[in-house]
DNA sequence: AGAGGCAATTTTTTT
DNA sequence: AATTGCCTCT
């Protein structure tokens, strides 16, 4: 990897949101304010630049880039520091077409380009963990584990120590291993902290994991930094070499640095060059911004650059350059009933412009239905003047969690609008593409045990738990990997004939992919997409797909084959982009003696960079908005941004603010405000907040109250209008004509108080008869996803089902009262 | 050994 | 609603 966006589906981001007028040509000040052109100019030393929101942040970075190239500093000098890969990428892409100018008219852009590092913190990280694997305490073929392998190796662990997961679940033990990690902490540190029986047994179960993901030849996310950060503080002579070597540093997005972060920053710019101000730390951020703060992110390193660097040049950029004055003032004044910030007004220049809506909402299909009007309305008419119609592109719906994206996504399919969802994870989350690379990953790692436990028997090999069990017990009384004990099978006792046979074809089957792990021979695959097109295909992948599609006739299956398509060709994708002079991996590594150790077969190295690339898409990777589609996503994920017209749902209490800062933590509550702040300012021209007054929450129906930061926007810029009381087109849609089971006065979401106190002695019907009743067999109903389908019988009581014999589906039991059937007729 | 069914559970955000 | 884990049946 060198850096550049590294999309799993090639999907490369381009220029985004848009060359700004001027960029392309002429002077690198151009166009630029006079603060603008300060953090330009401003390249030795360390600089605090103060980026408001829409303050040509981005400009201004990758003018002062090209600035330093031009000043002829080598671009392998420089080190931009990003979170995501996207940003990462775009930095690179527009850095470029600032050199190369827009007509290609070269200015000796490519070659001062060639060996820019832009990155993100943990593929620096990898990247460094692997040339540097030997001090580091680590293999260079060391596996990324994500969260849900970091899970089953803890829930290995805890069971290991005689713990009981239910004392100790899994995800919280990670959840404080991880804050453990970000502060720099390790399992000794921790434990010296530990005082009371629980804390104490966190820290057994953090120190055992610790050793369990070093048998495994892995890491997590958080080593990724810790380990980094300790590397960097104890080897003197790996700090100097990259002290020396990346003389220019720049960071985005200072506020979410976490302390591990801030270490590694702190380590590699050094304290410059002797006599000078400092080191070339150009660190740019907003603390308004800060929204990672359950992450470890620590808002103080921005605020106290000036004390760790004194002498720090600070610039100040408050113009906003986005946003129409309406949706400025409702960010300000939002943004302004923070108590812990640095006063700092927005403001802009510009006039007109409409104000911003927020509008009450019956229930979340209600919302999502106005959202996708109003859309559709921005789409056809134009915003406002000069406007003919925004391209679906410069829309997106932002929402506090993901569950929100649901009912959203139905609307926008129903109205025939294009969207996609900012989530770059799902697809390497899908259960078929995790198998497949589990056994890649064991191919790259046979030290990898949880990759190996989820697929030695996927498909099905005959091999159960009783000969799991016998292995895992063998390789831990040795302490060998579990691969190299599935090839004692035989001296084995208490392992079936069948499992054995079973062990013994996955054994061969991996051998031939590795050549026994050589990767010399002639079963080794030639390159890498054969290597993943293989592995799909004899690891029998495939076929169990295939088979299940046939038997079930279902089209979600049948998607599962052709996702292990698409990860062949994205396989074959990174094949092509690959640079082996861009991957340290492929530098000879030094040994504890100082020699020279061979680099790693190229298809070894290829396959590291992929699965590594794999490992660290983020979900805001994903955005694409040269497909021409309106984007959804988490705000999480908006940051960064920039859309002509936006829109925010679920602002309610709970939602957002998310009930975990409902408990009375002010920074908590502050941070979900500059959440909101942050989806505020991704608009340019238009910007709509709703709420709905009911929302269904995982089944459930419930009554919301619309959020405080509503009532803190100002009313001369917010034009609020309650849609939330009209139920006219509830009526013939639904069941509710009953009239004598549901009144007309009661939306059908709102639920009967729950079972409670039973009236009288007798529990009132569930919602599930009520609805039951108006369902005869024979009759017509349409679901969302399935379409028509006739009533085939139907049970009452607590849960009422119903069998429905769909057109296209086939025969599917529903329970009622969550199945979202409208009635035809 | 393995599949399928039923019950219990669900703390948001992401590298 | 959806996922996960546990249990039973074949």
């Amino acid at each position: 990897m060198s850096g550049g966006v590294d999309s799993p589906f090639g999907m490369d981001v381009p220029d985004f949101p848009g060359p700004q007028p001027g960029e392309s040509s002429g002077s690198i000040l151009e166009g630029l304010t006079k603060e603008q052109a300060e953090a330009v100019l401003a390249t030795e030393g360390p600089v605090l630049i103060l980026a408001a929101a829409g303050s040509g942040k981005t400009r201004v970075i990758t003018r002062r880039i090209a600035q330093l190239l031009s000043m002829g500093i080598p671009a392998w000098s420089i080190l931009a520091l990003t979170f995501t890969n996207k940003s990462a990428g775009e930095m690179r892409e527009r850095v470029s077409k600032l050199l190369l100018g827009e007509d290609g008219a070269s200015l000796g852009g490519e070659r001062a380009l060639r060996g820019l590092t832009a990155t993100t913190f943990h593929s620096l990280c990898a990247r460094l963990l692997r040339r540097y694997a030997e001090p580091a305490g680590l293999k260079p073929d060391f596996t990324i584990y994500d969260s849900g392998d970091q899970a089953s190796l803890c829930k290995k662990v805890i069971e290991q120590l005689g713990l009981a997961t239910s004392n100790f679940p899994p995800r919280s033990v990670l959840s404080a291993v991880s804050n453990a990690k970000n502060a720099l902490q390790d399992a000794a540190a921790y434990e010296a902290r530990a005082h009371d029986w629980s804390t104490k047994n966190v820290a057994k179960i953090y120190s055992a994991y610790s050793k369990a993901l070093r048998a495994a030849n892995a890491v997590d996310f958080d080593d990724l930094l810790m380990v980094t950060a300790r590397l960097l503080e104890r080897d003197e002579s790996v700090r100097r070499e990259l002290q020396q070597r990346w003389q220019y540093l720049m960071i985005d997005e200072y506020q979410d640095t976490n302390l591990a972060q801030f270490k590694i920053a702190s380590l590699l710019a050094g304290k410059g060059a002797p006599g000078g101000n400092g080191p070339n730390i150009c660190v740019v951020g907003d603390p308004d911004q800060a929204i990672y703060g359950w992450r470890g992110a620590d808002i103080t390193n921005i605020l106290e650059f000036e004390e760790h660097y004194p002498g720090a040049k600070v610039i100040r950029l408050g113009e906003n350059f986005r946003s129409t004055k309406h949706i400025l003032a409702a960010a300000d004044t939002l943004i302004q009933k923070n108590q812990r910030r640095k006063h700092k007004p927005l403001f802009t220049n510009r006039e007109g412009g409409a104000t911003v809506e927020a509008i009450l909402c019956r229930d979340e299909r209600h919302e999502a239905g106005l959202v996708t009007d109003w859309f559709k309305s921005l789409h056809d008419e134009g915003g406002d003047e000069g406007d003919s119609g925004f391209p679906w592109r410069e829309m997106a719906v932002f929402y506090r969690t993901n569950s929100l994206s649901r009912v959203l996504e139905e609307s926008f399919r129903q109205a025939n609008i294009p969207y996609t969802i900012a989530r770059g994870t799902a697809f390497y989350d899908r259960e078929e593409v995790k198998n497949a690379l589990s056994y890649l990953r064991v191919v790259a790692n046979a030290a990898d045990d949880v990759s190996l436990e989820r697929i030695v028997n996927t498909p099905t090999r005959g091999i159960g738990d009783a000969a799991i069990t016998v292995i895992e017990r063998e390789a831990a009384g040795t302490g060998a990997p579990m691969f190299a004990t599935l090839r004692r099978v035989r001296e084995l006792a208490g392992i079936s004939s069948r499992a054995a046979a079973g062990i013994e074809k996955f054994v061969t089957l991996v051998d031939d992919w590795t050549g026994g792990g050589s990767f010399l021979g002639a079963t080794v695959p030639a390159s890498l997409a054969d290597l993943v097109d293989r592995v799909v295909q004899e690891s029998g992948l495939r076929t169990m797909y295939q088979n299940q599609a046939r038997a079930s006739g279902n089209e979600a299956d049948l998607e599962r084959v052709d996702n292990l398509d698409e990860l062949v060709s994205s396989a074959r994708e990174f094949e092509q982009e690959y640079d082996p002079e861009g991957d340290p991996a492929m530098e000879p590594t030094r040994a504890a003696d100082g020699s020279d150790r061979p680099a790693p077969p190229a298809l070894l190295a290829l396959l590291r960079g992929f699965l590594e690339s794999v490992s660290l898409v983020a979900d805001a990777d994903s955005v694409d908005p040269a497909q021409g589609s309106v984007t959804l996503m988490t705000l999480h994920a908006a940051k960064g941004l920039e859309f002509k017209a936006a829109a925010i749902v679920g602002l309610e209490e709970g939602t957002l603010p998310h009930s975990r800062a409902l408990g009375g933590d002010a920074d908590q509550m502050e941070e979900e405000r500059r959440l909101c702040f942050v989806g505020i300012t991704r608009a340019m021209r238009r910007l709509m907040l709703t709420c709905a007054k009911y929302r269904t929450i995982r089944g459930l129906p419930e009554r919301t109250i619309p959020s405080r930061f509503l009532s803190e926007l100002p009313k001369e810029h917010v034009k609020f209008s309650d849609q939330g009381g009209a139920l006219d087109d509830l009526r013939g849609t639904s069941w509710d004509q009953d009239s004598d089971d549901l009144d007309d006065d009661s939306p059908r979401y709102v639920p009967d108080d729950g079972p409670g106190v039973p009236k009288g002695g007798v529990s009132p019907p569930s919602i599930g008869t009520k609805i039951a009743k108006a369902l005869p067999p024979g009759c017509i109903v349409r679901h969302p996803q399935f379409g028509e389908g006739t009533i085939v019988s139907v049970t009452g009581g607590m849960n009422a089902r119903a069998v429905i014999r769909f057109k296209g589906a086939g025969e599917k039991t529903m329970v009622l009262e969550y199945a979202r059937l409208t009635r035809v007729r």
